[in-house]
DNA sequence: AACTATTTATAAGA
DNA sequence: TTCTTATAAATAGTT
């Protein structure tokens, strides 16, 4: 159809061929069309050009997707088999993982052990009680750094509130300060005593939570031997 | 292009629209094969009428699972994930529950502990420390078991040596069997005491391994409490 | 992208 | 479905 009739072969000349694609796809995108309307009928059409170009034409009941899985159905072709190919290997390699995994826990929970040998109980019993060595020996490292640090810091604060009731001391006894000459200040004068005394009980009290906690963790210590 | 021009609308005629169905769709995939050779394009087609039948174009060049692999990255859509969905899905849970079970295994075993809380520590030694009961508890049992089977396999060994043994010296005193007076069977005679002999000897060393297993065992009891 | 001579597709009928 | 054929539609070559 057309000026001359041409033998159905591939058109060499470059622009040619880019041509006529492009008349004919609108063509046949056209055909696509009617038959859609005339007969009712969902029609997929993809295609790429010799240059890559890719074109495509769906019927506006349907979807691209949609006709993909009916093509499945209908031709009975699993499309996406290689995909789900690495997809399984790698399912199935995780399951046997997990039961691989599962198992042992099972094993080192105690439970399952029906099935297994004196040799295998005794290799079970030895790996959960050096498990059993490691974890104490993580939780006394534990408990010693904690016990250290609160050391430090109860023995920090007794320095400073040592410290702080020897600058107060001072400065009650030193009459630079004025403070006995100044009957008005007698009252904050008191204040700043009792203020030195509930420094020292909270001295004191420090003391005896630093005994509470170390006694605590010794006890713990104990525990852990 | 017909006897007559006609309407792009859907033909009511049930068998005019099969027809003109049949027809075109021919129409379309000389169309599709045509393009196919002239411009070296690649074409899929696949279309189903409004009876569900269903029909498809391919170039000799290609696969449609091609195209549809070429379509996905051309369109940017995955037409597949929906399928994927429910493995992916699965994936997604397995994975997660083998990081669990590894991450209580690590824990289990005294890796990992770093980041852990005393508590945590706590929870963790105590849990391995009640599976270590189980473990122990466990091989206690079949030893018990395994021991006393042994003792009774023994048991009966001794009850039954020791009948033969009776029985032989029985035969032996026994004028009813007549071997004191024969002369002759003097030699087998010999050799039945011998027998004899050596039947208590394996009493006596069955006896013996019975100690052993069971000294064994003890060992083992002992180590278990 | 438009034109148009000609080929091709196909509607209607058998 | 297939064949026929008059006619509509598509398009090759050209502008």
């Amino acid at each position: 159809m057309g000026r001359g009739k041409i033998e159905i072969k591939r058109i060499e000349n470059q622009t040619n061929r880019q041509v006529t694609y492009s008349k004919r796809r609108n063509g046949i995108f056209k055909k696509a069309q009617e038959l859609t309307v005339l007969c009712d009928a969902k029609v997929s059409i993809i295609m790429f050009s010799s240059t890559g170009k890719f074109h495509e034409y769906t019927s506006p009941s349907i979807t691209t997707k949609k006709i993909y899985d009916q093509y499945q159905k209908a031709s009975d072709t699993d499309l996406w088999s290689s995909h789900y190919e690495r997809m399984q290997e790698n399912l199935r390699k995780l399951k046997e993982i997990n039961n691989r995994l599962s198992r042992e826990i099972r094993q080192r929970v105690g439970e399952d052990l029906n099935g297994l040998s004196l040799d295998d109980l005794r290799s079970i019993q030895h790996k959960v009680s050096s498990s059993l060595d490691i974890v104490r020996a993580r939780k006394y490292h534990i408990i010693k750094t904690q016990t250290e640090t609160y050391k430090k810091k109860v023995k920090n604060l007794e320095e400073r509130h040592g410290n702080l009731l020897l600058d107060l001391r001072a400065r009650l006894e030193d009459p630079q300060y004025g403070l006995v000459d100044n009957e008005g200040d007698y009252e904050s004068t008191i204040a700043l005593t009792n203020g030195a005394s509930n420094l020292y009980a909270f001295r004191l009290h420090s003391s005896h939570l630093d005994l509470h906690h170390a006694g605590g963790f010794a006890t713990e210590d104990l525990r852990l031997a």
